[in-house]
DNA sequence: TACCGACGCCTAATGACCCTAGGCAAATGA
DNA sequence: TCATTTGCCTAGGGTCATTAGGCGTCGGTA
């Protein structure tokens, strides 16, 4: 049948964009192969480790995702661009996007918070800030993502205006952070 | 030996917050107690079930240590009381708090929603865009949360400046509404 | 061409865990 | 006192993860 790690790990991805990364089972991704269970463990460690190469394979196409985004643009233009990619991905693939947040080991790809970084340099802030920065925009973004995916907003008032807001209101944070926020 | 559903429920949140969500079965909380899996199911319907009791459970303490932490006080006091109370919890009690961010099907405890809005009637802000500011809160706030628990900030600098610094940022968003973010 | 080893999938088996059905004994209330 | 409820148990079925070991196929290699 010719499977291989790759192909294995891109169906239990796709999978988990389906039905939720807790649905990514060993058996179910061998029933989608039409394999035992026992066969998939020639490819891959188990299900440890098939969660970490999605995890994997998530980070890597979500930086290849980012990096286009925000290149040739800086400043806000920048910041609006990455935001939405970044919400972009996590709605288009849920799964992968669970996968990535998933207590990281081998912190491998951290190619994704080198793009913040790089896209925050337009802000002007140096390293002591920059640090603070990144994690006030990962984990405003992370956040909203996060509640969205979960049906955390239930309020059936536009979404939308309120991500908008919500990544203009990071934009004046580092606008002002000098002034306003080094207490 | 005298179980209840409510004395299950307490041993599923504290084994929640020692070994993870995850790590809440069926089987270990009958271990727990010493019985036999099947036992419980007299006093709980499941596993979801469980989780679900676990939530809100959960969502109760959260609002009662909520309340009074913003009690008495406005404007950025309270902000930054209710962020601090909202990290507290968070941090003490991290299986109660993954438990409490699942998909809430009965949307039981909104208390916790409703203490946010009231917290922030002191910024002023009429309802189109109080929605906004309570996402833009509660974003910033989880994402902050749910990245540090991840382990997501292996950068050993500082976490509470960081976490300082976020709140500020929420802080001058919400004081800047009106100008700055509404497009 | 006949042999060898790697590869890819299989069967078999163990152990965790979820859950249902039905029993039994002690406490409870009429 | 008798019937019911309550609380835990035994039995048993199903899904999963994982390991051990087998067996056919194929690309070389002698």
């Amino acid at each position: 049948m010719g499977l291989t790690a790759d192909l294995v790990t891109r169906a239990a991805a796709d999978l988990a964009d389906e039905v939720g990364l807790a649905g990514v089972t060993v058996s179910a991704v061998a029933r989608h192969f039409g394999v035992k269970d026992a066969s998939l463990y020639s490819h891959v460690r188990g299900l440890r480790d098939l969660r970490q190469r999605i995890a994997l394979l998530a980070a890597t196409e979500f930086a290849d995702l980012l990096g286009p985004a925000v290149a040739g643009r800086a400043g806000r233009d920048a910041l609006v661009a990455f935001a939405d990619a970044y919400r972009g991905y996590a709605r288009a693939h849920p799964g992968r996007y669970a996968a990535m947040q998933e207590p990281v080991e081998a912190a491998g790809s951290h190619r994704g918070v080198d793009l913040t970084y790089g896209m925050l340099r337009g802000y002007g802030l140096a390293e002591p800030d920059a640090t603070d920065a990144v994690r006030l925009l990962r984990s405003t973004l992370h956040g909203f993502v996060d509640l969205e995916r979960r049906g955390g907003f239930n309020d059936p008032r536009d979404v939308e205006v309120s991500w908008r807001r919500a990544v203009a209101a990071v934009h004046l944070a580092l606008v002002h952070w000098r002034e306003a926020l080094s207490e």
